[in-house]
DNA sequence: AAGCCCCGCAACCGCAGGGGA
DNA sequence: GTCCCCTGCGGTTGCGGGGCT
């Protein structure tokens, strides 16, 4: 692994920080293995590389998530699984650490979502580029946002459809319900996010085909 | 006031994929 | 074709703060 014991880790300190974005403005993103050689900053490049994109970059946006961005997250995590990268592409100034840790902390509580997940192609552990779905058990009565209603309902109804889940636990999508999900969520799309819309509409479903 | 517990979030880890040599 | 380096992803860990007893 990288480094040993030469590297720093844990919390970045306001000094550090301030090296890691003159570097950046200076040399701009990337190659950040030589971060450390370039300005002595005694992080590795893994770590430059998180603390940059998850939380100096200027396109980061700080900050509690708004309701509409939540009710966004829960509809791309029903279609795309724990595909936080996706997902957080398509959910402006949210990265997919964010994402993720939102999910796990807030929404799965707030679904009321067992956290369980389900893994493709089990054997394979760590393999994860392959789809993974969550427990399509969704509890409606646990108080969601007046937003998150309707899609929580959706979700349960989805899911039923969307994922059929075998004694093995492989996920199957159903693509004619993805598809129906995908057309009646359009307008909703529009409105919340034009870009998200075009990005999805270019984002092959292969993709999650293919991934399983 | 002090200790304990729980939760949220930043950061780490292990791995895969892509591209260049 | 193979190796190496770099980047990106998703799961997991562990620290710190706040709430509770």
């Amino acid at each position: 692994m990288e480094g040993g014991n030469q590297y720093k880790k844990g919390l970045w300190t306001e000094e550090e920080d301030k090296i890691l974005i003159d570097y950046v403005k200076m040399h701009g993103k990337g190659q950040w293995n030589r971060v450390a050689k370039k300005t002595g900053l005694k992080r590795c490049g893994k770590s430059c590389r998180l603390r940059w994109m998850n939380y100096l970059s200027p396109s980061v946006k700080q900050g509690s998530f708004t309701e509409e961005e939540e009710d966004l997250i829960i509809r791309l995590h029903n279609l795309l699984g724990n595909r936080w990268s996706l997902i957080a592409g398509r959910v402006p100034g949210r990265t997919d650490n964010q994402v993720k840790n939102y999910w796990n902390t807030h929404l799965c509580k707030k679904l009321g979502i067992k956290k369980q997940s389900r893994r493709v192609g089990v054997s394979a552990p760590t393999k994860s580029r392959a789809v993974k779905v969550s427990e399509p058990i969704i509890d409606s009565s646990s108080s969601p946002s007046s937003g998150a209603t309707n899609i929580i309902n959706e979700v349960n109804e989805g899911t039923q459809k969307a994922v059929e889940a075998s004694d093995t636990q492989e996920v199957v999508i159903d693509e004619d319900y993805v598809n129906s999900f995908w057309a009646s969520d359009r307008e909703f799309l529009e409105l919340s996010s034009p870009s998200l819309l075009e990005s999805l509409d270019g984002y092959s479903l292969d993709l999650v085909w293919n991934g399983l």
